[in-house]
RNA sequence: GGCGACGUAGCCAAGUGGUCUAAGGCGGGGGUCUGCAAAACCCCUAUUCGGCGGUUCGAAUCCGCCCGUCGCCUCCA
């Protein structure tokens, strides 16, 4: 039975889904700029999540928004001459072929805030009707003093907040903490026609929106990474509990640990303050199964720290992953080896609120046990399958990103050819030489009892 | 200032009351195999879990204090 730790009550519980779909929400990127491998690590996370979930026999809807209106677009927009649909188009297109480079699964739905305007004018009207909310020179405040529940996911009270506000206070709000679903257009700025004039929508009323008309009043799991628990997530529940009356929203809150840039730095990556290593980058450096091994090598609710270094040591071990699938030259029909064990270990550490390290070291296990059966000989099929299926579970690719060059392959088996003639010759020297230079040049040479074998990277 | 996390080997990181003289990865050392390598396999690499006290028959795991680090407190995955 699969537990997931749930942000609201602070505890690891049974995951019971309310249908037979698990619906599932994960925050997505503001389109103002690319994305960075913080954004990566919390897309891994809720994708292993998902392929679990299927594993396990789940259906799962997964939506994931785009936020194509916001502040910083707006900016950019202006400061570039961009319609703002250019600029989200660009991000949209760039963040769909890095998640294909992740090897993480589209989702379900991508909705657009801006395709959502209706909708949140709807909620934003029955919000006010209810007294939950109220208008104030075309802008609409939400009136946290009139939902009782504020604070409760961020686990903090009304009075700590306004203790600790560091905004100034706009005059026109009656609490310094309500916060704006409506906000009245300025000039020269995106606006769509409301009850309340000319305006666009806040930010945190879009996922709302969405979430609601896409996945129901009340579902199942609402992800994100620990930053966005305060204040957009708080405001979330306010907006979505508080129009529709029913909570809990989301029966599952479910928020990653941050990425820091390095050691060092000791702060954690963010777009605006240009802290970060975007996920283009990184994916031009390493295997996508390399950087998922490092995002999952600790618990997804750990805070981490970006590292080459430890990337590169994930490289190796994805060397061996690959290197383990290899088809073993053993007699098929051999002693199979036992399975079972490794499978029940594997979804033991993930029921346990996705003990991801836990799961990597049976892979590992495996891995030397296919090694070990094809050392002896013996049928590893199985096991290679298992290996297989479990890493496929965790979004492994068992690619390497390097693909082997076409042109230089002809030539490479050539010499390979030739230092085997010097090698039956017994003109080592010469061989060793040949070997020495191959490796220099990023090919590596294995002489096996079957031939040599060679590859690159 | 308020709230919440965390501190385990050279590095990363699981484990949260007895099976822990602590998983797994990377790195390092030794061995087997090999013409020599590489790959693979085998063995070794924390008697100890930030420090000091306490609870308990028993603590890395619970409690208190201290030291250090990080996140949030309307930009944020």
């Amino acid at each position: 039975m699969l537990k997931l730790t749930n942000t609201l009550t602070g505890q690891k519980r049974d995951f019971v889904p309310l249908g037979d779909t698990v619906r599932m929400y994960v925050c997505g990127p503001n389109l103002y700029g690319p994305c960075h491998v913080g954004h990566a690590l919390s897309y891994v996370v809720f994708d292993v999540l998902r392929r679990y979930l299927e594993y396990k026999g789940y259906d799962v809807r997964h939506v994931q928004n785009f936020t194509d209106i916001e502040d910083r677009i707006i900016e950019l927009s202006k400061s570039e001459r961009r319609s703002i649909g250019d600029i989200s188009e660009q991000y949209i297109q760039r963040f769909l072929t890095e998640m294909e480079g992740l090897n993480i699964l589209r989702a379900n739905d991508y909705p657009r805030a801006t395709a959502y305007i209706p909708q949140m004018i709807t909620i934003t009207q029955g919000l006010i009707d209810k007294g939950l909310a109220y208008p104030t020179d075309g802008d609409v405040y939400f009136r946290v003093r009139a939902f009782p529940g504020y604070g409760k996911l961020a686990k903090r009270s009304l009075e700590e907040m306004r203790a600790g506000a560091r905004i100034e206070v706009d005059p026109r709000k009656e609490d310094p903490m309500d916060f704006a679903l409506w906000k009245a257009s300025k000039e020269a700025e995106p606006a769509w026609p409301s009850p309340w004039g000319m305006g666009r929508p806040g930010w945190h009323i879009e996922c709302s929106a969405m979430s609601l008309t896409l996945l129901g009043e009340q579902f199942d799991i609402h992800g994100g990474g620990h930053d966005v628990i305060f204040p957009h997530h708080e405001n979330e529940v306010a907006q979505s509990e508080g129009y529709t009356g029913l909570a809990p929203v989301v029966g599952y809150w479910v928020h990653n640990g941050l990425l820091r840039r390095t050691e060092s730095d000791e702060e954690k990556m963010t777009r605006h303050s240009g802290n970060f290593v975007s996920l283009r980058d990184a994916l031009a450096a390493h295997s996508a199964d390399a950087i998922r091994l490092f995002l999952l090598s600790a618990h997804y609710r750990s805070p981490r720290a970006y590292s080459e270094e430890e990337i590169l040591s994930y490289e190796r071990a994805a060397e061996r992953l690959r290197a383990a699938l290899e088809p073993g030259d053993a007699p098929s029909g051999g002693r199979a080896v036992e399975t079972e064990g490794y499978k029940l270990r594997f979804e033991a550490a993930m029921d346990d609120d996705l003990n991801t390290p836990q799961a990597m070291a049976v892979l590992f296990d495996l891995i030397r046990e296919v090694n070990r059966g094809k050392d002896r000989g013996e049928n590893v099929t199985d096991v290679q399958g298992l290996l297989k299926e479990l890493g496929g579970v965790l979004g492994l690719t068992f690619q390497s990103k390097i693909a082997d060059s076409v042109a230089a392959q002809p030539f490479v088996d050539l010499l390979v050819e030739v230092r085997a003639d010097l090698r039956k010759a017994r003109q080592f020297a010469l061989a060793d030489s040949i070997r020495d230079r191959l490796t220099k040049l990023g090919v590596a040479l294995e002489d096996t009892p079957q031939g040599t074998k060679w590859k690159m990277g």
